[in-house]
DNA sequence: TATTGTTATACTCTATAACTATA
DNA sequence: TATAGTTATAGAGTATAACAATA
């Protein structure tokens, strides 16, 4: 979704009538003024600029954060993960399916409980990390311009305070 | 995805053995401290706390969105409200569909050109869109508290700069 | 009985391309 | 030729329920 404003100089009368109406800029009404929407467009346009980036690396944001999880919790179990992650673990079997065939992964058995798995990464999952790494720096290095290192703290501190207290 | 930071207190060793393997906190390594994901979580906790309200009324957040811009730019047609939703027009049609069979919105033929459709609400969409306008403002209620009076302002504005900038 | 992971299935949201009817 | 809207279709992401193997 896009926000225009329905600024006075928008409103051009070209030919002073039936193309001023396709000309017209669209009203938002009280949406503009409201954190919540405010909060889905900063968030659509940042995830749809780090999906550019990520695909530059061939992946995507959501197989960035499994990779990251397993990277920082070796050996972590596919219900942990799935947990971790907030989606149910019968979401995450083709995910891990898809990384497993593209040897990102790899997945052992536990010797004590034959139930589950143990996930880490390969030296090759390694290597895609570090370059999704790479590309979530420079997607940081673009935000923190555009939010300003004196506001950098402030903002972080009540997007946390948002994910924690209206989770 | 759930942020736990692994606190040193966190570690509990209860039996001493496996069970602290399951009790461990997730590492969630540079993610937790970069400004991307925490934008993801909290709008993900910001629209699943409206996900829910909007509930309560019988709609979900797209149909707000939706009704919104017919309700403030009576007329408009389905191409241009396609757009300003961000979304391509043939996502528009089964939406349309739904809100015309359940009386919300109601569509007219435009005189000059047979192609395309007037969208406007019908009394019982204003009446749907009220309730949802109430549910949006105490969601906004409890943004507020969250995120402090002081700080409201200055968090609209970066937001507003991140969707403009990166967009 | 409870848990781990898989399978079958379905639903939502989204997009692209081809189509129709108009312009 | 170009535009407004529809249809067919496909893909990603998600969930629930039932299941087999194991605990």
């Amino acid at each position: 979704m896009i926000l225009t404003r329905a600024k006075s100089s928008d409103r051009r009368k070209k030919t002073a009538g039936a193309a001023a109406d396709a000309a017209k800029a669209i009203d938002f009404g009280p949406l503009a003024t409201w954190v919540g929407f405010n909060l889905r467009m900063a968030q659509a346009s940042s995830f749809q600029a780090f999906s550019k980036l990520s695909q530059d690396v061939g992946e995507n944001p959501g197989r960035f954060a499994t990779l990251m999880l397993i990277a920082k919790n070796p050996g972590i179990s596919q219900t942990a993960l799935s947990r971790a992650n907030g989606r149910d673990k019968s979401s995450l079997t083709p995910v891990l399916e898809d990384l497993v065939r593209r040897g990102l992964i790899q997945r052992q058995r536990m010797h004590n409980d034959k139930r589950t798995y143990r996930l880490k990464l390969t030296p090759a999952g390694e290597k895609t990390l570090a370059k999704l790494i790479g590309a979530a720096r420079r997607h940081e290095e673009n935000l923190d311009r555009v939010i300003g290192a004196r506001e950098r703290t402030r903002f972080l501190a009540t997007l946390r305070r948002i994910a924690a207290d209206l989770g």
